[in-house]
RNA sequence: GGCCCCAUCGUCUAGCGGUUAGGACAUCGGCCUCUCACGCCGGUAACCCGGGUUCGAGUCCCGGUGGGGUCGCCA
């Protein structure tokens, strides 16, 4: 079999959720894993509430994840162009043939007398549901007047579909209605749209979330009236939000960029994403190239599911503590928009990579690591209060003053040396080195909670550790 | 309501006829400890219900119940 073709459609008309990632992520990583293409294609059909902005945000999120396209907008490629909107020929084109062959045909009703009709029907049965009465379905004049192309479903009979996720999927023909293909406007709709380029695109699985499902049987009829081989399909069962609802587009927190501002690492994202709906037996944690190694449709489940903040934020955590999933130079990069935002726009590299190691394991995202790494690079830490008051009381002077001559003369400066120094110290002193640490640590790191109070000060260097002993102990 | 689909701890899931039903998150204890974390040890916690098939069903079949999707000149 040849390399497969894979596609993400997403309408440009709102930011590039969550769900919609997933939806791009098991195409990608098919296509990745078995040497395919991946495409992006935008499908822009309706013009009132697609957007340029929305295009843009979409791509960077696609960009952000890593999720890079073979051929789509920006890359060009040989089946172009990839905006449905200037594919309108195309469309046009194939439209033509269905109603030369008879399988679509005009129809010049209203869209006021069918909401009316479907109005009016509803207020006498609230639960019937509106067909298309098939009004135009043999009409033979041409009036000069709006129309919409409909697709003439059969009447008899079923279709069927193998789905690589459901199996086989069979949906009478009967309760399918003669559905729009083309509106008044003449633009297409979905269905003949997406049957019209994946076909052109040599597209030959299209993986897209269940809510689609339903389209599936749709467009089946419409490969078939063009005389086209379909594509194979597969369905991803849905991700609710959290109360079991769908998610939707409109719910502005579940965009990508609203993980990535908050500080999520993007393999994080990825790797909650791809667990969600598919899994490798126990394993939960995997690389992008682990990812593309492992993935298949074989195990893919079927059941929708709830999306949970707290395992999302522990996969993500996960990618950021694991030195091998997030490497030093990777974390510093990542980890700067965010100092940046605290003030702190070009801290000094060799220290950053220093400190690092010692908030990688605390901070469960970037904004959390910008904020315990902020000491390290303000020339006085911030002081909170709290700490302050419980630490730097009465005879903190003293402590501290002492504590800063034990450690003048260390050597190496460095943290096992360090805390070997202070626990001499204090073993001297006849006190518990809580006792010394605490008071330490609110005056090098001006809070309560920090790393290893000597690896801080190891990486803080003499000079400022000391500096901040003196200080605290004058304020106290 | 029509059509389609689904069903294991609170959540994500493993399981593919014989298991003390496993893992992860969350939660509750404990250990480690200069604080905070990390890590480690342990606890609570699930096969929706009813019929079949079978020596034996979480696993196969049927029905019910529950949930979801979809029924647009949105995608």
């Amino acid at each position: 079999m040849s390399a497969p073709r894979l596609r993400f459609a997403p309408s440009p008309s709102g930011y590039l959720h969550i769900g919609g990632a997933r939806t791009a992520l098991f195409n990608w990583l098919w296509a990745r894993s078995q040497g395919g293409s991946f495409i992006l294609r935008i499908e822009d059909t309706d013009q009132e509430r697609s957007s340029l902005d929305s295009v843009r945000a979409i791509l960077d999120s696609m960009k952000w994840l890593g999720l890079d396209w073979d051929e789509g907008p920006e890359v060009g490629g040989p089946h172009g162009p990839y905006f449905q909107s200037e594919r309108k020929a195309l469309y046009r084109e194939a439209t033509e043939t269905l109603i030369s062959r008879g399988l679509a045909y005009r129809c010049y009703c209203t869209k006021e007398a069918l909401d009316a009709q479907r109005a009016a029907l509803k207020e006498r049965d609230p639960k019937a549901q509106f067909v298309y009465p098939g009004t135009c379905r043999d009409r033979t004049d041409t009036p000069d007047q709006p129309f919409v192309v409909r697709f003439k479903s059969p009447e008899s009979g079923s279709t069927d579909f193998v789905d690589k996720v459901f199996g086989a999927i069979s949906t009478p023909n009967a309760s399918q209605q003669d559905f729009v293909l083309v509106r008044t406007d003449g633009y297409p709709l979905y269905n003949l749209a997406a049957v019209v380029d994946d076909h052109a695109m040599g597209i030959t699985l299209v993986a897209r979330g269940r809510d689609h499902i339903g389209n599936t049987p749709q467009q089946v009829l419409l490969y078939r009236a063009f005389g086209w081989e379909p594509p194979e399909f597969a369905h991803l069962p849905m991700m609710l939000s959290p109360k079991g609802d769908k998610l939707s587009k409109r719910n502005a927190d579940v965009g990508v960029q609203d993980y990535r501002d908050r500080g999520y690492p993007a393999m994080g994202v990825l790797n909650y994403l791809v667990r969600f709906g598919w899994s490798l037996g126990d394993r939960e944690i995997f690389s992008r190239s682990e990812l593309i190694r492992a993935f298949g449709w074989d195990r893919v489940g079927k059941a929708d599911g709830k999306f949970d903040d707290k395992k999302f934020a522990d996969v993500a955590f996960e990618h950021l503590k694991q030195p091998e999933l997030t490497g030093l130079d990777d974390y510093a990069a990542w980890a700067a928009p965010f100092l940046e935002r605290r003030g702190l726009a070009s801290p000094e590299p060799a220290r950053l990579r220093a400190a690092i190691p010692l908030v990688r394991e605390r901070a469960r995202t970037l904004a959390e690591a910008a904020e315990m790494l902020d000491y390290f690079f303000r020339p006085e830490p911030e002081l909170d209060p709290k700490a302050a008051a419980k630490a730097l009381g009465p005879g903190a002077a003293e402590v501290l003053g002492e504590l800063a001559e034990a450690l003048r003369g260390v050597e190496p400066w460095e943290g096992s040396a360090l805390e070997e120094a202070t626990r001499r110290h204090v073993e001297a002193r006849g006190l518990a080195l809580k006792d010394v640490a605490q008071p330490a640590r609110v005056a090098v790191t001006g809070r309560a909670a920090s790393p290893p109070l000597f690896d801080v000060m190891s990486v803080l260097g003499r000079e400022q550790t000391l500096h901040r002993l003196a200080r605290a102990a004058g304020k106290a």
